[in-house]
RNA sequence: GGUCUCGUAGUAUAACGGUUAGUACAACGGGUUUUCAUCCCGUCAACGCGGGUUCGACUCCCGCCGAGAUCACCA
């Protein structure tokens, strides 16, 4: 049986969005699952469309998702070289063959005269087919073809209308009618071959047993069977993957769409099981009711009859749902430990001096109040520098604001002069004396806790009171508390 | 306009001839004797429409409607 071999192939025109980075997902793990080869190829033949860094950057997003490509660049292979700039001599070979078989023609037509026969279509409102308007050439014999060649005319190519059927693995039985079949340019004025006729040549070459891409090539697919069969090429398994739909209207999601890259998803701490995990999962399933995958369970469990067929929307909800479900299973499955290395950069400037281990304490009373690892930006500050003191929050808290002043510097007095003379400042013990202390309050557990936990945060949540005393330390605690309590007699 | 594709709750999906149409996110309510969150329990909510075929249709067939893709010397 022939090895499987995939491909994802962007063109370098910026970065990888959320809308076509499943390109790579589902190809990666059809390779892997096989054990076959996954190919990174860069198609970057449109010189106008080419901008700087943008291979580097796709680069970074696969390596990130953990996407590792067998052959591409960096990594080399014996099918290369993996851009097309590079492959320039085997696509004039594959024109010259199709030219020698009269099925290619160079065309010398002028632009302006292309542009005429479009719009004289248009107002006769009939299809506008560059096969009604082939040049001489396209009749004239090999060698005066051949002759043409090297003076910077386009090569087309020599279409024979007919209908064709063909499997798509996931759209089914395909059936097309002639109308669609046109002299397609092969090979640009410029010398670069055009993407209909270079990713075959490529694939072929490669061997590439899947071509995986998404539903918008269809359209295009008679012209590429017709390809195969002037070239003599074996068809591939064709395998079209529905769009990811924009989150408003029904189309696909694309730049002018708002999609964000995929690294700023990173950036802004979404972990890269999450997003592998939700995409993957947003127009496939296994069939059963598991949510949750690693990338192995992935690759073990895909199929490509299990694709979905229609759009699927994107969900910025529910992929935080899946970050927060990855940051509570590394932390459970990995430890904290292992959490902590991956939250480097996410950390409020203000503990940029602080040690690992505070940091890791921090972290394992935090974490299971995360969506994403930036919210550590926001939710830790006042573990790293003393909160400001604001009154307001609490005598305007909705627990607090019954209780009159000279009640709340009484609760404040009775809490210090207990936490002072505390031995054991451990987080058992903590609790102990907290749940005494609210006993002799005589409060509500809403109100007396609450006010402790604002006057040592002054934040609108935290973890669990008992917790945040025992990471923060007795002398921070008893010294925002005094702050709050002369604040509170000064008031 | 031509060609092609798609159509189950707000979203992602399961079931593929017979189920009270299942699950997850979201929303709403409750519990976990402190906030927020986690976790747990519960509620709301769907087969685009119309014909067939069949004892029986979300499931098969036809039509309609709706949505999308594509018609470049872009990929």
């Amino acid at each position: 049986m022939k090895k499987t071999v995939t491909r994802f192939a962007p063109s370098p025109t910026g970065y990888i969005h959320i809308g076509n980075v499943r390109s790579a997902i589902y190809p990666y793990l059809v390779a892997k699952k096989d054990g076959g080869t996954f190919i990174l190829r860069i198609e970057d033949t449109d010189q106008a469309r080419y901008v700087e860094g943008a291979t580097e950057l796709i680069e970074d997003t696969l390596k990130w998702l953990g996407l590792d490509w067998d052959e591409g660049p960096i990594v080399g292979g014996e099918n290369g070289p993996y851009f097309q700039t590079e492959r320039k001599e085997h696509y004039l070979e594959w024109a010259k063959k199709l030219i020698k078989s009269g099925r290619a023609y160079v065309d010398d037509t002028p632009s302006e005269k292309i542009d005429e026969y479009r719009k004289a279509d248009e107002r006769a409102k009939v299809p506008y087919l560059y096969r009604n308007h082939r040049p001489e050439n396209a009749e004239k014999s090999p060698e005066k073809n051949l002759a043409l060649l090297g003076a910077g005319h386009p090569i087309r190519f020599k279409t024979i209308p007919k209908n064709y059927d063909w499997t798509d693995e996931v759209m089914g039985e395909m059936h097309t009618g002639p109308e669609v079949c046109d002299d397609i340019v092969l090979i640009k004025k410029d010398g670069l071959p055009t993407y209909n006729f270079a990713h075959i040549v490529d694939d072929a070459e490669m061997g590439v047993t899947h071509i995986m891409r998404g539903v918008e090539y269809l359209s295009s697919m008679p012209n590429y069977l017709a390809l195969y069969e002037a070239l003599e090429l074996p068809r591939p398994l064709f395998v079209s993957l529905p769009h990811i739909l924009a989150p408003q209207g029904n189309k696909k999601l694309g730049k002018r769409d708002g999609a964000k890259s995929v690294t700023e998803y990173r950036d802004d701490g979404i972990l890269p099981e999450a997003m592998l995990n939700y995409l993957a999962c947003l127009g496939w399933n296994d069939g059963t009711e598991k949510e949750i995958y690693t990338k192995e369970e992935l690759i073990d469990a895909f199929s490509i009859d299990r694709i979905q067929n229609s759009g699927a929307r994107f969900d910025e909800v529910k992929i935080f749902w899946y970050n927060g479900q990855w940051i509570r299973r590394i932390a459970d499955k990995q430890g904290i430990d292992t959490l902590f290395t991956r939250t480097e950069g996410f950390w409020p400037e203000s503990a940029a001096s602080e040690p690992e281990e505070y940091k890791k304490k921090v972290l394992s009373i935090i974490y299971d109040r995360l969506k994403t690892l930036s919210d550590l930006r926001t939710m830790t500050e006042y573990f790293f520098i003393d909160p400001e003191v604001n009154l307001e929050l609490i005598t305007g808290n909705k627990f607090l604001k019954k209780l009159s002043e000279s009640e709340l510097v009484d609760l404040m007095t009775m809490t210090i002069e207990r936490l002072n003379d505390i031995k054991d400042w451990s987080e058992e013990n903590l609790q102990n004396e907290l749940n005494a202390l609210l006993e002799k309050s005589g409060k509500k557990p809403a109100e007396y806790f609450s006010l402790v936990r604002i006057a040592v945060s002054f934040a609108p949540f935290s973890p669990a009171l008992h917790q945040t005393l025992t990471v923060l330390g007795r002398e921070k605690v008893l010294a925002r508390l005094n702050k709050v309590r002369t604040a509170l007699v000064n008031n």
